[in-house]
DNA sequence: ACTCTCACTGAATCAGCGG
DNA sequence: GCCGCTGATTCAGTGAGAG
C-alpha cells in the first residue's frame, strides 16, 4: 500500500454506517478508489426449480430444457458481472475482495473474478465443524463453503499479515483449508419471535480471520450484502472502520443494535505478530563502522565450509571473490542468492556466532 | 440405473485399453451413452510466471510442460467446452462425471458444466495432509484441491454407495471434504531415470473413494486424461472396467505397465484408505478467533504467580515478553519448555479454570 | 535390528526497494 | 518503468546411509 493511499483524504466516504438500498446503485455512488477491502457474500438465488421446469421431467425436450438453465443461469451471471464492477470501481488500487459461495454459485462467482481480471491469490475452504448432516443418504454430507480471495489485478500489492496468521496457527503458516463452527448459540440473532435473525449470518470466527489476516488496523471493509452485519461487528473489534450496504430494513436493524455493543479491543491486544521485513534495514558497512567487526577480520560460512574476509568499506573477499555478504555467499555456494545475515558467522569464545546477531542488536539500540 | 443400460452389449467399447490420442477426437469416436462413470484430471492452466526457490535455494520442479500451457481464458474455456460435450454424449443417462482441479481452473470447469447442463451433486475438497508449504510467506498454504461430482443433468438417478462410504469413515456419514495423502513413496511411479514419471500423479486413495462410491462393480469407467493410470488401476482393483485415452506414448507405456502388475482386489491396496486418526490439532488463535477467550483478557499461570494478556493473533503478551502460550510460560518460568495449555487459566465463576478446557470443548465439538 | 540424521520433494499463478 | 541489489522464506513425509 502506498502512502497516497492511506492519507487521501475521504469526506464523502460514510464509515461505519448501515447504507440501506441496492448495492450495485449505493457502490456507484461511492467515491472511486476509496476501500481496503470487500467482503461479499452474495444471495445464492438461482431459482432453477419450479419456474423454469415443467413436472415431468423426461419429456421436456434436451434443447429447451438446455435454453432455460441458460437463460436462468445468465440472469444470475448478468448479476454477478455488475455488483462485481461496481465493487472493483471502489476498490482501492492494493484493496482485495473476498467472496463466499456454496457449488450452486461459487464458480459461477469465481469465473466471473476471473474474467473481470481480478488475480486469485488463494481459494480458501471453510470446512464446517457442524454441518447438518444429508438425511436422506442421497449425497455426501455437505461440509464446507468456499471463499475466493483476490487483489485488484495481477502484480498488485495486497495486504497480507502472514506473521499473524501464523501465530494464530501456533507457529505453523496457514493453510486454505480452515476449520471453524457454523454460527449457533449465543452469537446467533434471533428476533423478537425468537426465530434466527437471518438465515445465512456468517460466524463471527470466520470474518476474525479475514480481517486480522488481510488488513492493516485503520482500513476500510466494505461489506455489499451486510446482512446482519457480522463483517461490521468484527471491523469494529478489530479497530478497522466498515461500510456496510443492505436493502431490507430489518436486518439494518439488527445490525446497528448488535454493532452497538460491539467493543474495541483495546490497543495492545491488537498489536499482531509483525513482518521482519518491516524492520528498519541495517547496512553491513555500519558493523564494521561501529567497530563491532575489524577490517581484516574473517568470517567463516554456515557449516564452515568456507570462509572469507571483512573489509573496510563494509565488503568481503573470499576465494577471490570481492562484493557484499550476499553476493560472495552466494558465489561460494554456486546459489542463485544467499542471505549473507544468516549465512556468515563470526567466532567469540570459540563458538560461532551469526553476524545477524549484531544487527538485531544495533536494532535494539534503536529502540 | 436400469437394468437395460447395464445388459446392453457393447462390443464396440475396447474395454481395459489405453486409446492413443487426443481426447475429444477419440471419445468422438466412441458409441453414444455407453460409459458409467467419467473421471478427469484436465489440465489446470497454471499460469506461472518466473522461478521458484525454496529457502533452502533449491528449485521447485514445476509444472511447465507443454500441455498445461494455454494462450488465455478463451483459449481455455473453448477446450473445456469441447472435451465436455464429448464426454457427455457417451456418459449414460444415468451416468456421472468427476472433475478435479485448483482454483486456477475449477472455476470455469464448474460453471461449463453447469452451462452444458450436469447437475452438481457435491463439490469435494481434497485437503492434502502434507501439501507443498508456501515458500515466500506471500499467501495462505495451497493445501487443497477441488474436485466436482455431477450427473448427466436434473433428475438422473446416479450411483451412490452411501453405505460402503459411510462404512469407509468409520460409521460416519462421508462428509465433502476428504483428508488424503499426495502421492509419494512407492506409490509414486519413477521413469528409468529415478524421476518422477508424471507431474501430477493421483494417489490412489483418491480414486478407491470416487470409484467405490460412486459406481458399481462391472461398471465402465473412462479417463479422458488417463496419465500414468491411476484410474485404470484402482478400477481393475475393484473390479470395475476402464477405458483410458493420453495423447502422450511415455505416460500410456508407463501406465500399461503399472495396471499389469494390478490384481482384483488386491486387499493390501484396499487398505490405503484406511487411516489413522490422531486427536486434531487445535491452535490457541483458534480460542481466540471464536469468542472463547476475548482479546486483551488475562491469563493466570499455574499456582497465580504469573498473567499476561490474550492477543488477537492468538499470542500472549507478559512481562514484555510477546509469543505463543508455551513460549511466554516457559520464559516466564525461566524452563527450557511448558506445555501452555496446562499453565495458563482464565477465570470463570471466580475460579480458575485451564484453557486446555475450551481445547477440549472444541475437540468435542468437532466429533 | 534399530535409531538417528540428513537430503530431498510435492499441480505454486510466491519480493520489494532505491536509483 | 526498468535494473540491480538486498535479504526474507518451508511442512510433512520418505528414504538412504551412518552409527
Amino acid at each position: 500500500m502506498t502512502k497516497s493511499e492511506t492519507r487521501k483524504p475521504q469526506a464523502a466516504l460514510p464509515l461505519n454506517e448501515i447504507l440501506a438500498g441496492d448495492c450495485i446503485e449505493v457502490m456507484n455512488g461511492l467515491p472511486e478508489a476509496s476501500v481496503d477491502l470487500i467482503f461479499a457474500d452474495p444471495p445464492y438465488n438461482l431459482q432453477l426449480r419450479g419456474d423454469l421446469h415443467r413436472p415431468d421431467n423426461s419429456k421436456v425436450d434436451a434443447v429447451d430444457d438446455a435454453w432455460d438453465q441458460f437463460g436462468s443461469f445468465d440472469h444470475y451471471d448478468s448479476f454477478t458481472r455488475d455488483w462485481l464492477a461496481a465493487a472493483k470501481r471502489i476498490l482501492k488500487p492494493n484493496g482485495a475482495i473476498w467472496v463466499i459461495g456454496s457449488y450452486h454459485n461459487v464458480f459461477r462467482l469465481g469465473a466471473e473474478l476471473q474474467n473481470q481480471g481480478f488475480w486469485i491469490l488463494n481459494d480458501v475452504v471453510w470446512r464446517k465443524s457442524n454441518p447438518m448432516p444429508n438425511f436422506r443418504g442421497k449425497r455426501l454430507t455437505n461440509a464446507h463453503e468456499t471463499l475466493i480471495w483476490a487483489s485488484k489485478g495481477e502484480g498488485a500489492k495486497y495486504t497480507f499479515n502472514y506473521e499473524a496468521l501464523k501465530a494464530l496457527n501456533e507457529g505453523i503458516q496457514m493453510r486454505s483449508d480452515w476449520v471453524l463452527p457454523i454460527c449457533t448459540g449465543n452469537e446467533r440473532l434471533k428476533d423478537d419471535a425468537g426465530d434466527k435473525a437471518h438465515p445465512t449470518q456468517k460466524p463471527e470466527s470466520l470474518l476474525h480471520r479475514i480481517i486480522l489476516g488481510t488488513t492493516n488496523a485503520g482500513d476500510v471493509v466494505l461489506d455489499p450484502f451486510f446482512g446482519t452485519g457480522t463483517t461490521g461487528a468484527v471491523a469494529k473489534m478489530l479497530g478497522r472502520d466498515f461500510i456496510g450496504i443492505e436493502r431490507e430494513e430489518a436486518y439494518r436493524e439488527a445490525a446497528r443494535k448488535r454493532i452497538e455493543k460491539v467493543r474495541k479491543f483495546d490497543r495492545e491486544a491488537l498489536e499482531i505478530t509483525g513482518s521482519k521485513r518491516a524492520e528498519p534495514r541495517i547496512p553491513f558497512g555500519q558493523l564494521v563502522e561501529r567497530g563491532m567487526l575489524r577490517p581484516g577480520e574473517e568470517l567463516y560460512s554456515i557449516g564452515n565450509r568456507f570462509k572469507a574476509k571483512v573489509r573496510a568499506d563494509g565488503t568481503l573477499v573470499g576465494n577471490d571473490v570481492k562484493g557484499s555478504i550476499h553476493q560472495v555467499g552466494a558465489h561460494l555456494e554456486g546459489a542463485p542468492s544467499c542471505n549473507g545475515w544468516t549465512y556468515w558467522h563470526f567466532k567469540r569464545d570459540g563458538k560461532m556466532v551469526p553476524i545477524d546477531l549484531l544487527r538485531q542488536q544495533i536494532r535494539a539500540e534503536m529502540n
